[in-house]
DNA sequence: TTTTGAGTTGTTCGA
DNA sequence: GTCGAACAACTCAAA
């Protein structure tokens, strides 16, 4: 039988897998996956973890037949052909920056050494590159995009194969590394757990998910983002499963803006370190040391201001954190410490369990205003009425205060006007000062 | 071809 | 307390 190499990256399921079906269809397939050191030193903790406990979850579901190397991916390839004897190289599509410099360095050694490399399908409903305009250029703006991609539709789920496998302990495979010290209460891994995440979702929240998304206080959002950034999920086994109602649109809207984001970051790679908006390279920044202490108050969630301490002791403690309070933390870092939105969204790499490159990068710079439809520079988020309009109980703080546990409701957002007896911090900044400061750094740009 | 209106996520100020 | 205006500049699509 002819063999095929199937090299998962973020795709690490069995459901609705394009590049399996296609290794399946030809012979035996090697499932590997390779542990590129990039990631490996890049990632913290939780993220490591849940990236293990997903390869093993992996491994279990095709009877501990993955196939797992550490080291630069175009070496371990190459060498996992020869020694399986594999005649072709099958893997999804990645359209990231550093994905695409991989993928075609593997490409070109394959090429050499006469392995067919195939990728086929990618972790998105519609590939980016695909949705354009008339003329053929990218959309630059959300709704457009959002309507063609639509137009634009997906195949159905692609059904599970029957593989036959020809992996470890034929091949050698080292054991899956053991989890980092780890204690954050992170989602269970593997596609079973995640499709049960789907259903609860799906079945208590998804119909009045339009107006229960932007609570932090409650549980209205699909918590699916950490299985989509690793591929336990395809965003496509979820829009199958949609209907035309509003709170359904709005969900698949959100999958629509993962889509856009990958669209836009594969047209302009540059931007996942540098500004979307060249015109926003000269705004002021500070990176002196006042600034790094405050980015180190800002990280340990130490700025007095509950809704973004809360937030990052969120993300510390389980690698996730609800979309509104990263919008609120975000423009805190930006707007009123003024650091550049490059160090925040680093530490959001770092720590996210779902971080996805594309996601993430534009997410920042949609707040920081630099982005692809950029947030107006007057959109300036206040951390006091912001937790008090989305977490009006105070139920979302005091998860993850503990010292505001008997502040009183109407203070628990700004906890310093209970005066002397509050044991919670001082604001490290003045919002309304720093707003103030933010509007000034913006008008300066428009003169010079 | 040109014009026009709309565009994820907000806040403040003054009437 | 409520409400509308103002806070730019640019992209895109429809008229």
């Amino acid at each position: 039988m002819p063999k095929s190499v199937l090299w998962f990256r973020r795709d690490l399921r069995l459901a609705d897998n394009e590049a399996l079906c296609a290794a399946a269809a030809v012979g035996d397939v090697v499932p590997l996956f390779v542990l590129d050191p990039r990631f490996l030193t890049t990632s913290g903790a939780p993220r490591l973890a849940f990236l293990f406990r997903n390869l093993r979850a992996l491994n279990e579901s095709m009877g501990g037949a993955l196939v797992v190397r550490t080291g630069n991916p175009e070496e371990i390839i190459a060498q996992v052909c020869r020694e399986s004897g594999a005649e072709r190289v099958v893997c999804a599509k990645d359209f990231a920056p550093y994905g695409m410099q991989r993928d075609s360095a593997v490409a070109s050694k394959l090429a050499i050494e006469g392995i067919d490399f195939q990728q086929v399908g990618s972790s998105y409903a519609v590939e980016p590159g695909v949705v354009r305009k008339g003329d053929g250029t990218p959309y630059a703006v959300f709704t457009p995009f959002s309507k063609i991609w639509i137009q634009h539709g997906w195949p159905a789920p692609f059904a599970t194969p029957s593989v036959k496998w020809h992996g470890a302990p034929e091949i050698l495979s080292e054991p899956i590394p053991q989890d980092p010290p780890c204690s954050a209460n992170l989602p269970e891994a593997g596609e079973e757990a995640a499709w049960n995440m789907w259903e609860k979702f799906r079945d208590t929240a998804l119909d009045r998910y339009d107006e229960t998304r932007n609570s932090p206080d409650v549980a209205g959002t699909s918590m699916l983002s950490p299985y989509l950034r690793f591929g336990v999920l395809h965003s496509r086994s979820l829009l199958a499963e949609l209907n035309e109602t509003k709170a359904h649109a709005v969900f698949r809207s959100e999958l629509g803006w993962r889509e856009f984001y990958a669209d836009v970051l594969f047209h302009q790679p540059r931007t996942v370190r540098e500004n979307l908006q060249r015109k926003m390279d000269s705004i002021v920044v500070d990176t002196d040391e006042r600034a790094q202490q405050r980015f180190v108050l800002w990280c340990e969630g130490k700025t007095g201001y509950p809704i973004v301490d809360a937030g990052m002791k969120q993300l510390l403690a389980t690698g996730w954190m609800h979309n509104r309070v990263r919008m609120i933390v975000a423009s805190f870092l930006v707007k009123d410490l003024h650091l550049p939105w490059q160090w925040g969204a680093k530490y959001f790499m770092k720590h996210l369990v779902d971080g996805d490159i594309a996601s993430n990068q534009h997410g920042w710079q949609w707040t920081a205003g630099t982005g692809t439809d950029a947030s107006p520079y007057f959109r300036i988020f206040n951390p006091i009425s912001q937790g008090e309009k989305f977490d009006p109980n105070g139920t979302y703080v005091r998860t993850w205060i503990p010292e505001l546990a008997d502040t009183p409701n109407h203070v628990v957002h700004a906890p310093w006007l209970a005066g002397l007896l509050n044991p919670y911090l001082e604001p490290i900044v003045d919002h309304a000062a720093e707003r103030q400061e933010s509007l000034i750094r913006y008008k300066q740009l428009s003169v010079s």
